[in-house]
DNA sequence: CAGAATCCCAATGGATACTG
DNA sequence: CAGTATCCATTGGGATTCTG
């Protein structure tokens, strides 16, 4: 593994740093949602996940369920039923990043206002 | 302001949800690495920022900083030298975002085995 | 030095139709 | 039901050139 790379080299100013590629992956369109909806209910079908998750296409949710499955962040089910019924779960790994989420969410959450005041004042200056 | 959308309203699985809007916005691909320069090293020129930023274009360095600057994130001082001197520093709210960021680096930071691992088995089992 | 203006390519992501 | 495969419009973002 760290053949080129060694630990505590890491700089966020370098392009190949980890952390981009996971706030690149956060910061897509669904991967936060697909998230959040698997933190708070838990176990759900891909059926469920795509009438919960409103407006998300079939691609959309399976490419994002494809990502956070290949990232260890959730857990692919297939009960051989007729049809096949998969489910998704978080792992530890996912529940972890749902925590870590739910901090950037709230600081969105709190800080909505103050960002809409200065956007109308920018807007208004130009 | 909330003539539509009332507070507590908000449901992430909303397209309108302004999580979204603010976490697609550090998840693009330079944003983040501005504030967590700006963060570091406090205020600092145009010029330094896209010397110390490897890689950043001119196109996108001010992109960046005029998002950041209409979310009042960055606050940019012009002095009226020959030739002109611009400087970009952190507000309080964007001291508080790039605490927020912090953490979804440090998250990223201390699973990236965990999750280098992870991608291995799953590219393995293809 | 700071940045605006073009041009252009590659990646995102939506709509739709098809398979087991 | 779950997923794949196309097609296509939009966007992100790089290279380059020009201005005060």
């Amino acid at each position: 593994m760290d053949t080129d790379q060694v630990r505590g080299k890491w700089d966020a100013t370098k392009g190949a740093c980890p952390t981009r590629q996971v706030l690149g992956r956060i910061g897509d369109t669904w991967t936060m949602l697909v998230i959040s909806t698997l933190e708070k209910h838990g176990t759900l079908r891909s059926g469920q996940l795509k009438s919960v998750i409103e407006g998300i296409t079939q691609k959309m949710l399976t490419q994002t369920l494809r990502h956070l499955e290949r990232d260890g962040v959730v857990r692919r089910d297939v009960l051989p039923t007729v049809p096949v019924t998969v489910s998704y779960t978080l792992t530890p790994l996912g529940l972890s990043l749902a925590a870590a989420v739910a901090t950037m969410r709230t600081w969105a959450y709190d800080h909505m206002d103050e960002i809409a005041e200065a956007r109308d004042e920018y807007d208004a200056n130009i």
